[in-house]
RNA sequence: GCGUCGGUGGCGGAGCGGUCAAUCGCAUCUGGCUGUAAACCAGACGGCCCAUGGCCUACGGGGGUUCGAAUCCCUCCCGACGCA
């Protein structure tokens, strides 16, 4: 089991500075977590996530390992840091959030965001598009649990809460989460508190499962985090805190998708009334901004696929141009560094054309280098952010990097 | 020199009498990606304009047939192959 220590506070009351210690290891707070679904940091070598990014732990997915190579296979390995030479810390996420996606969630999500600006200002309509049912994809969620259609081959699979459990112990990360229902955010307030319901129900029998597991396994390495769900809705957020806090969990994961506007508020408010002295990962975030104000929210940990993502499609995050896209025909003649500003291994040893050039030429590299690069760039932010938290210089460093990413 | 096949937008390559400013792929340009069905997806891609429409210039060059030609005919130029 982890042990948390808060090590420095902001004036507003949530924000901290900490320190997570797990048997694979100790993760010093606010801190980005890479992701690396498939027990891999898509194209960066393990220990170039160590040595390059500066990375302290990594996070992998439930639902996709369990499908290849499957479960056994991780354990046998001997557990998810060991299979993939990772030596530091682990996170599973449970799977809840492919229930989401598979559904065609984050289809939806963008089709109801395109219709909600063409219905403007109109909040009839609006509510009428947030209101409209999602067309069932590859997987569907009932009380019990969830049932998914495999990405690879389309066999049907059951994940129930204690299925989850099950699959996240033979994985072995350091710490686990439990399964949760993620609703979209433009869900009306009823299908939230459903799916907070649910989640809680959920929870609470991942618990017991837990328990279960680590008695029979004789084990206290596995940490579990329970998911607050609740959407953009305050009293549902609260409540689902609440509910969830009041568990017997070593952390929390504060889950959903969201809304640019909606997220720092959506966090704020669940951190009021989760227990302090636990641990707090913000599931899916997020971008420079979105980490700031997250750490000013009371989160501790975060992970999210932007990095790794965008560096693959060719973006690249800078401190003082906002965010680039190398393949802009501009950059194939620059011979300056991606951003001055960072001290990174891809920023120190290479040029904006040769990344160019690599994007142009389909070369793999490209995606290697700007991936170092982006996820350097959000470890980085949140070790800065540390620091500035430690040092009491927390808003001014924050006013500094909102306005340079501004720019 | 004779014969055959061919010359289409940056490239490859469809179309073979009207619905063609011309399918498609590549390249190019620009967007978008937040717990990874994503090394992906989307849009633009002859020029101009009083722009859900209109006008010009275009399918090797020139000429013709036709109400109408990238599509048919003649001729010239160029290419590949075959025979001399």
């Amino acid at each position: 089991m982890l042990k948390f220590t808060i090590e420095g506070r902001l004036a507003n009351g949530r924000g901290r500075a900490g320190r997570i210690e797990t048997a694979h290891g100790v993760i010093e707070t606010p801190a980005f977590i890479p992701v690396g679904t498939k027990a891999t940091v898509k194209a960066v070598m393990p220990e170039s996530v160590r040595d390059d990014v500066g990375a302290q732990a990594v996070l992998a997915n439930t639902y996709h390992l369990y499908l290849q190579p499957g479960p056994e296979i991780l354990r046998k390995a001997g557990g998810l840091g060991r299979f993939m030479n990772w030596k530091g810390p682990t996170f599973t996420d449970s799977g809840g959030f492919q229930a989401f996606s598979l559904q065609g969630g984050m289809q939806a999500m963008r089709a109801s965001k395109f219709a909600k600006e063409a219905a403007g200002t109109d909040k009839e309509a609006a509510e009428d598009i947030s209101d409209q049912p999602i067309a069932a994809g590859l997987a569907a969620v009932d009380d019990d649990g969830v049932t998914f259609k495999s990405i690879l081959d389309g066999s049907t699979h059951r994940f129930t809460p204690e299925a989850s459990i099950d699959i996240q112990h033979a994985i072995g990360a350091d710490i686990i989460f439990t399964l949760d229902e993620c609703a979209p955010p433009s869900a009306i307030h009823e299908a939230q508190k459903k799916a907070i319901d649910r989640t809680h129900v959920w929870a609470e029998r991942c618990v017991t499962h837990h328990k279960k597991l680590s008695n029979e396994e004789r084990s206290t390495d596995q940490s579990l985090f329970g998911i607050v769900q609740g959407g953009r809705h305050e009293d549902l957020r609260r409540e689902s805190a609440r509910a969830i806090g009041a568990m017997d969990f070593d952390g929390f994961g504060i889950g959903g998708t969201f809304e640019k506007e909606d997220m720092a508020s959506a966090v704020g408010w669940v951190c009021d009334e989760l227990p302090e002295g636990k641990p707090r990962h913000l599931l899916g975030i997020g971008e420079p901004a979105d980490l700031i104000l997250g750490i000013e929210n009371g989160a501790d940990t975060f992970d999210c696929v932007a990095p790794t993502r965008l560096a693959r499609n060719a973006a690249a995050y800078t401190s003082a141009e906002g965010r680039l896209n190398i393949l802009n025909a501009r950059f194939v003649t620059d011979f300056g560094p991606l951003d001055p500003h960072c001290s990174c291994s891809t920023c120190k040893n290479y040029t904006r054309a040769y990344l160019a050039h690599l994007f142009r030429a389909k070369e793999m590299l490209g995606a290697t280098l700007l991936s170092i690069h982006n996820l350097h760039f959000l470890v980085e932010l949140t070790k800065e952010a540390r620091k500035a938290i430690l040092e009491g210089s927390f808003d001014i460093f924050k006013k500094k990097v909102l306005s340079d990413l501004k720019s």
